[in-house]
RNA sequence: GGGUGACUAGCUCAAUGGCAGAGCAGAAGACUCUUAAUCUUUUGGUUCGGGGUUCGACUCCCCGGUCACCCA
């Protein structure tokens, strides 16, 4: 490998690009610049000065003085004028740069600063400028800039300015690169972000204290889910990731809390795919004293205070299907539901071989497996029911063979005191008057004990789960927050 | 886990068994109202990896990898 060590070995353009840009960063040095500034103060933001200087007239210059920071995300220039693109957390706004007016680098004054900037400024790179405001002729605000400096260089370029970043496996390994070029994923962190803010003031308003439990524990419990293994080196022992935050949660409600939740990650060691990712954020709330009503008011209220909140709003549109959060949410018996979805009435049957009969002679299938009316019913659900439950429906009154944890029916036999919320066609939430009977407890768990009616409310919240191996906070590229049930059982 | 499809320059994409190309980005030059700026010139390739068929493979076959979509 020998050649002339003045040309860069790397023989593609990535290396190239590098090389120049590197070469661009030892003339700054040679000149006394640094490339990469200590600090910088805005007095402004771009998206406040859109919206405040939205009736500045074309050609116009406000008498306002203002400094901003941003990237540069694309670059138009002349040969004594130019307009970049800057890019701050807030939005976007031209600089407009001329060389007549451009006489100082910041901290200093430079008879070539705009000769300078031309010359060492690339797209990616972080500026700050000072000066006026103006509205091009053309209609463009912008910064009319007296001052400027490099903030720091970028060392690599950005993706197609017109394309952007499309390559969906790109977009999640180098999140970052996807935030700086499409900045709807930048409103879906937000969005995101305000949520879980919006879950934790309503909460508290209500009294509720969140407490976080244990996330290394010996046995994983509170879901059948396959855990993540890892090792405690002084403790010399092996240990899980939880599963779930359901057994902490409930010891503290045996410990004499009445009103507690959790809001934080869970892991589960199964498959990856589009809507399940191995770490993933849930709420769990539990209130002692409280049946499943209580919840279903609870819920109802906390995600349309989330919606309201975030959004303003309660109408939602979710991928183009309208929904309507508008409180109160329909409240509908599973059987209720099967009936009007296939005309059965599951309460009259008598044996699972009438029930199993009827429910394929409905066009429901594989309930031949079935062992008790109960779990056709499910499958009828399943099957007939789930595929129509756009608006928000709080499915009630399960079956007692397939909600172990739950408190038999109060007044109906075989049926336990259980809802499950459905919006956009998934399971969002899963919530019980708790099995509160010692005895009867034992018979699921023999290391549980309860004192209290307890009232289980666990709501799985994955924003756009989607595969994201790097484990940074995942996100779909969407406009409404997007709510998603995956709790087991 | 199964099926289908994709993978070519930094990015977005062509090349239908016969010379690996374009636009953007990059480099050099011109340009004071652009906003995918424009014009001229130009650099840049392990065609995902491995094997095979063939005079010749980005292209066809086999194995593997990664990803997407659908199904379980």
């Amino acid at each position: 490998m020998s050649s002339d060590p003045s040309q860069p070995q790397g023989h593609s353009s990535l290396d190239e690009i590098r090389a120049a840009r590197l070469d661009k960063i030892e003339q700054m040095k040679q000149a006394g610049i640094t490339p990469y500034a200590y600090r910088w103060e805005s007095t402004h933001r771009a998206q406040p000065l859109q919206e405040h200087y939205k009736d500045l007239p074309n050609g116009e210059e406000a008498d306002v003085t203002v400094a901003i920071a941003g990237r540069i995300m694309a670059r138009r220039v002349f040969g004594k004028l130019a307009f970049y693109t800057l890019q701050d957390e807030t939005g976007t706004l031209q600089l407009y740069l001329e060389k007549a007016r451009i006489q100082s680098v910041m901290e200093g004054s430079d008879p070539q600063a705009f000769e300078h900037l031309k010359q060492w400024t690339d797209v990616g790179d972080f500026l700050g400028v000072r000066g006026t405001l103006k509205r091009t002729d053309k209609g463009e605000l912008s910064v009319y800039v007296s001052e400027y400096i490099i903030l720091t260089k970028s060392l690599l370029p950005l993706p197609d300015k017109w394309h952007g970043l499309t390559d969906i496996a790109k977009r999640y390994r180098q999140r970052y690169v996807d935030l700086i070029v499409n900045p709807a994923v930048r409103e879906t962190f937000r969005r995101r972000a305000l949520i879980t803010a919006s879950f934790r003031r309503y909460l508290d308003q209500q009294g509720f204290i969140e407490i976080e439990t244990p996330i290394l524990q010996s046995e994983p419990g509170g879901a059948d889910a396959r855990p993540f293994v890892t090792y405690h080196n002084t403790l010399e022992m092996g240990l899980y990731l939880r599963i779930a935050t359901e057994l902490h949660l409930k010891r503290l409600i045996v410990g004499g809390f009445e009103k507690v939740f959790e809001l934080g990650r869970i892991f589960r060691n199964e498959g990856i795919s589009t809507r399940h990712n191995p770490e993933f954020t849930t709420i769990e709330i539990y209130q002692a004293y409280a049946d499943y009503h209580d919840m279903m008011a609870l819920t109802e209220t906390l995600i349309t205070e989330a919606a309201q909140s975030v959004l303003g709003t309660l109408q939602i549109n979710y991928q183009g299907e309208p929904i309507d959060l508008t409180p109160p949410w329909r409240r509908v018996t599973m059987h209720e539901l099967v009936q009007e979805a296939t005309g059965l009435d599951f309460a009259a049957f008598e044996t699972l071989e009438q029930a199993q009969k009827a429910a394929q002679a409905a066009g429901i299938v594989g309930v031949e497996d079935c062992k008790s009316i109960g779990r056709v019913l499910n499958e009828a659900f399943e099957q007939k029911v789930e595929g129509t439950l756009i608006q928000p429906t709080f499915v009630l009154d399960y079956p007692i063979e397939i909600s172990p944890l739950a408190k038999p029916h109060r007044a109906k036999p075989g049926i336990v005191e259980r809802f499950e919320l459905f919006v956009n066609y998934r399971e969002v939430c899963n919530a019980y008057t708790e099995l509160n009977d010692p005895a009867k407890q034992r018979q699921m768990f023999t290391d549980q004990a309860a004192a209290k009616t307890a009232v289980r409310l666990s709501t799985t919240i994955i924003l756009g789960g989607r595969n994201l191996p790097c484990g940074d906070l995942c996100v779909k590229r969407q406009s409404q927050p997007y709510l998603n049930g995956g709790c087991a059982g």
